[in-house]
DNA sequence: TGTACATCAGTGAACGCGCGTTCACTGATGTAC
DNA sequence: TGTACATCAGTGAACGCGCGTTCACTGATGTAC
């Protein structure tokens, strides 16, 4: 009984993919737990093997998809120069077709679902300041002198965090996609250093 | 019939107050109509004589709570001057205790809900495209000298409000206060014209 | 001013349904000898 | 290799509850004469 079964284990992470796809989908309150069951292929009965309640779920769910982010960010800024790594986190994020798809940041889906449940709220704590120190780490230098300020890139990835989340809700709440568009490119050209924009 | 009497309208508006404080607090699904018609000082027998369901509700809770919003910049963008209008527009925004207290702007707490609901989706729309004329109106010139060309104050007021909109998200995430106060900072900071850091 | 009536905003019991959760059971897997 | 048994992941019927919605009714308000 100590250690779990290898399939044991697949079996958790299926129901956890399927409760962090339909969640995004339709939030938290939208899916039952029979549905995410089903999206797993499995039968409602089994859930509570795997999971305390429904709650609990949700708050795995919010843990395990911001540590993906987490990770991956994580990675991109130790591997890649500051540069195009920014460029590659910002570019991902703010991606036109994921954002439509819907399978965007939980974020900017679940954010304030998570924010009203404590035990979501208190799980993804460290993969948020995961995400802002991948962040600060791959964050230029303001053009102002200032780039002696020891809390400026850190202030520069508070910013660029709430930026990209702000713009990915907004893209989804805008009823035409011109605009959902514009939200996207206008975070992008706010965060990376000014460039790519013509040839003026 | 033609006229409705003015106690139903303001039995209408009561109930819309109380749908739009409560939705905020707790998810437009975590709010039963029979919770809101009690807020609202009423049973809840007499709601469908009001609106047709709860996702007509919905709806008009998201445009009234907007359009509010939009009419307040809409003002103070032509009442004040540019700065000092952009900076009471960012700070009523991010203000901490209106952030902590629940009751800030609905894009933050129910924007992923509206995104949802096609109803409220498209209710929104004309508000959002005013609050963002109204922030265009009072963005300054970039500091480089691309002041001339036309569509950057709109370029600005995407990113700016984008900017705001995930700072309160992600401080209303925050299981730390000091990390949600960071955010909302760091979002005003980067919106503002850089000035009121220090007297470096 | 007073009576009779029509209107209609609001009441509260009742409905069917879907949800989260429980539990006795099944059947496949693995271990002991 | 073969048999007997223990384990346990997954099944599916059942539960109580709360939700959105309906509807026959009440009682206050206003109008007609």
């Amino acid at each position: 009984m100590a250690e779990p079964t290898s399939r044991r284990i697949e079996t958790r992470q299926r129901i956890l993919d399927a409760a962090g796809l339909l969640f995004r989908q339709h939030g938290i309150d939208g899916v039952g737990v029979d549905a995410v069951m089903k999206q797993a292929g499995l039968t409602h009965g089994g859930f509570y093997a795997h999971f305390a309640s429904k709650e609990a779920l949700a708050a795995e769910v919010a843990r395990s998809l911001l540590e993906k982010s987490a990770r991956s960010w994580d990675e991109i800024s130790r591997t890649d120069d500051p540069g195009p790594a920014l460029r590659r986190i910002v570019a991902g994020y703010l991606n036109p077709e994921k954002v439509a798809s819907g399978l965007c940041c939980s974020l900017t889906s679940l954010g304030p679902d998570f924010a009203r449940r404590s035990a979501s709220r208190s799980a993804v704590g460290g993969a948020l300041r995961g995400m802002l120190e991948a962040l600060a780490r791959v964050m230029p230098d303001p053009h102002d002198g200032d780039s002696g300020s020891p809390n400026r890139h850190r202030g520069n990835a508070l910013a660029a965090l709430s930026t990209m989340v702000g713009a990915v809700v907004l893209a989804r709440l805008a009823d035409d996609p011109e605009l959902a568009r514009a939200f996207l490119d206008a975070a992008a050209a706010s965060i990376l250093p000014e460039r790519t924009n013509t040839t003026g």
